[in-house]
DNA sequence: GTCTATATGAAGATAGAC
DNA sequence: GTCTATCTTCATATAGAC
């Protein structure tokens, strides 16, 4: 009985982490290579079991490359940082949030995803829907309420907070971001540029 | 001697006519399956030419994908319309060349090739530039120049031309170009919005 | 549940006839 | 120059032992 019990609570886990490191492996591999490009072998092969293992978890490749951008989506989010922007001044806040952002997507997973997300839309158009929900979309309404709670502050921008919120994180991103996904290197100056154009162009400073 | 002169002339615009066809195939292929995920049977197969043909004008799959993302790199050029902009007033002017810019860049063409060569750069860094170089950074020289011979209208924009056409693009973008690259549809009143957006930032007639 | 070994097909690239 | 036929490799997916 005793044994019983153990091997019910010790095989799921063993399980799980099998799981775990598959998926660990299939990132590596459909990041760096694509979704045509990455091979079933060479994720087993990263993941360290057999390429029978890889099946009997998640079935098919398109089925794994699911899983992982799905996991991706999840774990690249943000934490809420509204609290520590409402107590600061205004410019500051968005300062930091633009700053924040920046890193988030300049991040070389997330360019990875980015290029691969939108390479296979087509192919997988659910997960162009959750890429956008969980990354764009979750900044523009999270700067979005954070304006409303500003209306004095924002002005004009107040009454229409949403698209507000979209336009200061388009010129935030501008073509910086195209640059890096295309492979150029961006210089660093390019950076603080976009973060002082998106934080006049909210607070109507125009210099 | 008559028959030389004409096969003198025929041979090579056969070669050319073939040569034509191979790459329209592989547009074709390239820009709905991706570069792992085309292959260079379908290409022959849909330029009605056989897979010896296509290796014997290209030489490998890397060389054929170059040609042909050079090929639509040239291509998608926008006419200039500098003239037409110039014999109008300011914000129409800057409008005309709104609309211009959304048309070419939601083409579905270009939607595809923005798609192929993004998610290829790092296999064809030099496409990457390409791309970058013969798209967004000639609209926005054109559109710099445009500001530069106009520096009363646009004020203190005028002293940073290609930063201030930069931004204009940008805002022009916004997110609903992602969106497009996601496989979302974006409502036809996101394109109006970003047009007014666009021009009233760079007249600075923030309403 | 996980492994080794394999079925089955398709890919990129080439040989040799004409 | 273009074709048919083929080489070689590697892909996804599975069968069967333990």
């Amino acid at each position: 009985m005793v044994t019983t019990v153990a091997a019910r609570r010790t095989r799921p886990q063993r399980a799980d982490a099998k799981r775990a490191e598959i998926l660990a492996g299939a990132r590596a591999e459909f990041l760096s290579r694509g979704y045509e490009g990455a091979s079933m072998d060479a994720v087993a092969a990263t993941a360290g079991v057999s390429k029978m293992t890889v099946y009997r978890h998640f079935g098919s490749k398109e089925q794994l490359f699911s899983g992982v951008i799905r996991q991706l989506c999840d774990e690249i989010i943000d934490e809420d940082i509204s609290e520590q922007m409402d107590s600061q001044p205004v410019a500051d806040a968005m300062r930091m949030f633009a700053r924040r952002m920046l890193s988030t997507v300049y991040d070389p997973v997330t360019l990875q995803l980015h290029r691969v997300v939108v390479a296979e839309s087509s192919r997988f158009p659910e997960l162009g829907n959750l890429f956008y929900e969980q990354g764009p979309l979750r900044s523009i309404t999270l700067l979005a309420a954070f304006i409303k709670r500003h209306p004095k502050e924002f002005g004009a921008h107040a009454r229409n907070a949403e698209r507000a919120a979209a336009e200061f994180m388009s010129l935030l991103r501008g073509y910086t971001h195209l640059k890096a996904l295309l492979g150029l290197n961006p210089s660093p100056s390019e950076f603080s540029e976009a973060v002082e154009s998106a934080v006049d162009f909210l607070l109507r400073r125009n210099s």
